[in-house]
DNA sequence: CTCATTGGCGTTTTT
DNA sequence: CGCCAATGAG
């Protein structure tokens, strides 16, 4: 009700500064404004669906239709914004921010800011946690990212004896991945298996029982996974009271790069929205490429349909980004695309040339290509921050992060292994969450079994005493350890005991630390490397009110790789990026590489499986493409060596460009570096032809 | 029961 | 190569 009165308050002045919307164009002013006029001052605008074409001004248009409520009247606190990244939801109330403070001349808006933004799985555990009574779980609860689902995965299926009854049984991630993908899809096991994991097949019974046991794991011991954050979210939606106060709790709900969410987030947002009032929806079926993670392109599709009447559809063409010569070059990717897509993009930024397919003779030729051409640009006035390089697997950039080091050419790169992962940092975390959650029996785990001399058995009895104690850590204390661990054990107990007991949060990572670095020259090299990461964890704490804010920020929103020798750049400093394509999205740079156009790499030769999958693999090309604005370079490198074989070796393959570029789209293209000028090494017989031969997949099929 | 070694096998994208 | 299960020494 109070944004209510503030409607009026604000309504006024906003009439006579609404030159913001002068700065959109016909169907971007559309988007923004569909359903909000005067009076009814945003309280029930009808579903909407935006298609937003690749460079259409998404986010602008997006950040706009939130500020135009916000102007109308409509109360910030009672916004839900999700957006599909923690980043792209602090830069959205940003610039929702921005455009406020200018049509209000400076003032701040009255109603107060924007406190529900962020992706699903964030605004899921700052739901559950507030309701966390009301539906019989531990408020206290911590989460697991994946590969702390995976260890106790793992520590589920020994305790059930499957590893060692069958001799294959799934691996730890596959489990972890077959249990996300049927939650999230919403689909039983029974179909998941043969739909997206046919090898499995045969263990559905074991799997099942798996599952279930994991299920309960995770309840007793009060941790939630990503999964369980939608999971949880979306059953209290069934909660006739329940559903109702939260559902309650917003006026609107928008949510970005739709095209990118599962079934089981299309209820969630059902659930909050049944009647689709106060519901937008913003995305592009040509940019969906997040199927492994069960994300279904047929929510953005069949949004319109659900309603009654159906949500008003509105289509943004206009790409701002690209030339027209490079847009020329993405449509003719996307035209291949055995669906068709719901708009045609055109561009009005002529000149420029087209994109570059560039054939070198290796990986190694494809690094210097790349390098020489960043380095050229920069001597042109464009900044390193203004390019980045693309690819589709992480391990990709290898090559080209290790000259770039060599060569002193700062970058950063998103994607990939994550800080994280670091084996050092998550002993450095487990120990602070077992501190915040006892009953944390992954955590503890690997606490115990940092010790000397302490392996599984010891770690389980260890666990178990605590247990017994009603999960109190003061037992390990009393615990008798084996011989050979005496020494360090008490070291341990007492850390573990300080930070229990401590209620004070800074210096705790500084007293965990003088327990736990010594042992980091025990149990790894590269000691100092290491413990700079520590450091910057360390770091990164003083930015957190409390270890429970700490923890969960960093689980739901972990920092970007760095890790490297010579550490995160400097924030004034110029960068170049290098980012998997997945993590590219919504992103873009004046000048973009895209590395290993070739077929195995774009598409991959592990998801050539079914015609959907190759379709997606398409669209991840597309959306490469399209982060480009000015300058477009497809790299083809003819040659690789085959991994896996001894140093020193020269087995190696001939890859063909991409299947995704059909010769007839050539004309499209400028071509360097065309076959003539392969390496003379290579025999001519085998130099690459149109075939779309898969021969990195032969290889592996020949031994099957 | 722990820990080091060996050999086989699979190898993506991420909240 | 890197992960994982199996094996064997202490």
């Amino acid at each position: 009700m109070s944004g209510i009165s503030t409607a009026q308050g604000v309504a006024t002045p906003v009439r006579e500064t609404s030159s913001y919307l002068d700065e959109l164009n016909p169907a971007q002013h559309a988007a923004v404004t569909f359903g909000v006029d005067g009076q009814q001052a945003a309280r029930k605008t009808p579903p909407l669906l935006v298609i937003a074409g690749a460079g259409s001004g998404k986010t602008k248009t997006l950040a706009h239709r939130v500020a135009h409520l916000i102007l109308n009247g409509a109360d910030p606190r009672r916004i839900l914004l999700l957006t599909f990244a923690r980043r792209m939801a602090a830069e959205m109330t940003r610039r929702v921010e921005g455009i406020c403070a200018r049509a209000l001349a400076g003032r701040a808006v009255p109603a107060g800011a924007i406190e529900w933004s962020g992706t699903f799985h964030a605004v899921g555990a700052k739901l559950l946690r507030m309701h966390a009574q009301s539906i019989g779980i531990d408020p206290g609860f911590s989460i697991l990212d994946r590969s702390d689902a995976a260890d106790l995965m793992d520590l589920v299926r020994d305790e059930l004896g499957l590893s060692q009854a069958h001799g294959r049984f799934p691996k730890k991630a596959t489990c972890l991945a077959i249990y996300s993908y049927a939650v999230n899809a919403q689909v039983p096991l029974h179909d998941a298996l043969p739909r997206a994991f046919p090898w499995c097949a045969d263990w559905e019974e074991p799997l099942k029982g798996l599952f279930a046991a994991y299920v309960a794991a995770k309840q007793a011991q009060s941790v939630l996974d990503y999964d369980d954050l939608l999971l949880y979210w979306s059953q209290m939606m069934e909660v006739g009271e329940l559903a109702r106060f939260v559902a309650g709790r917003f006026d609107h709900v928008l949510v970005d790069e739709y095209q990118d969410t599962n079934a089981l987030q299309a209820s969630i947002l059902l659930a909050l929205k049944p009647d689709g009032a106060g519901l937008t929806v913003v995305g592009d079926d040509a940019q969906s490429i997040y199927s492994f993670r069960s994300a279904r392109v047929e929510n953005i599709l069949e949004f319109p349909g659900r309603f009654d009447p159906p949500a008003k559809v509105i289509t943004l063409e206009q790409n701002y980004r690209a030339t027209q010569p490079i847009l020329e070059g993405c449509n003719r990717i996307i035209g291949h695309a055995a669906d068709r897509y719901t708009k045609n993009l055109y561009s009005r930024r002529p000149g420029g040339s087209r994109p570059v397919i560039a054939m070198v003779a290796d990986e190694a030729a494809q690094v210097e290509y790349v390098i020489e051409r960043i380095l050229a640009n920069r001597e042109a006035g464009m900044e390193l921050r203004e390019q980045a390089v693309l690819f589709r697997a992480s391990h990709h950039s290898g090559q080209l992060e290790v000259e770039l080091t060599r060569r002193n050419i700062p970058f950063v790169k998103f994607g990939g292994l994550k800080f994280l992962e670091a084996s050092h940092v998550k002993d450095l975390l487990a120990i602070l969450r077992w501190a915040e959650n006892p009953r944390d029996r992954v955590a503890g785990f690997r606490v115990l079994k940092l010790l000397p001399g302490v392996g599984p058995a010891t770690a389980r009895r260890a666990l178990a005493a605590v247990e017994s104690d009603g999960h109190g850590l003061a037992a390990l204390g009393r615990f008798r350890p084996p011989p050979g661990a005496a020494q360090m054990w008490s070291g341990l107990a007492g850390t573990m005991q300080c930070l229990t007991a401590s209620t004070l949060w800074e210096g705790q990572i500084e007293r965990l630390r003088r327990w736990y670095d010594p042992m980091l020259e025990l149990l790894y090299d590269a000691a100092r490397v290491r413990r700079g990461d520590l450091e910057q964890l360390e770091r990164m704490a003083l930015q957190h009110a409390s270890r429970a804010s700490f923890l969960t920020d960093l689980a739901l929103d972990p920092p970007v790789a760095a890790g490297d020798e010579a550490g995160p750049p400097l924030r004034d400093e110029d960068w170049l990026v290098l980012s998997t394509i997945h993590s590219a999205k919504g992103q873009e740079w004046r000048a973009v590489v895209i590395l290993n156009v070739v077929d195995g790499c774009i598409p991959s030769d592990l998801a050539t499986g079914t015609a959907a999958e190759i379709e997606e693999e398409r669209r991840l090309l597309y959306v490469a493409m399209t982060r480009a604005r000015d300058d477009l370079v497809l790299m083809q490198p003819l040659r690789f060596y085959v991994r896996g074989q001894a140093l020193g070796a020269d087995r190696h393959v001939y890859a063909p460009r991409s299947r995704f570029i059909a010769d007839a789209d050539l004309e499209a293209f400028e071509l360097e570096g065309m076959p003539g000028h392969a390496p003379a090494e290579a025999d001519p017989a085998c130099a690459p032809t149109a075939a779309n031969v898969d021969l990195m997949a032969r290889m592996r099929q020949m031994w099957r």
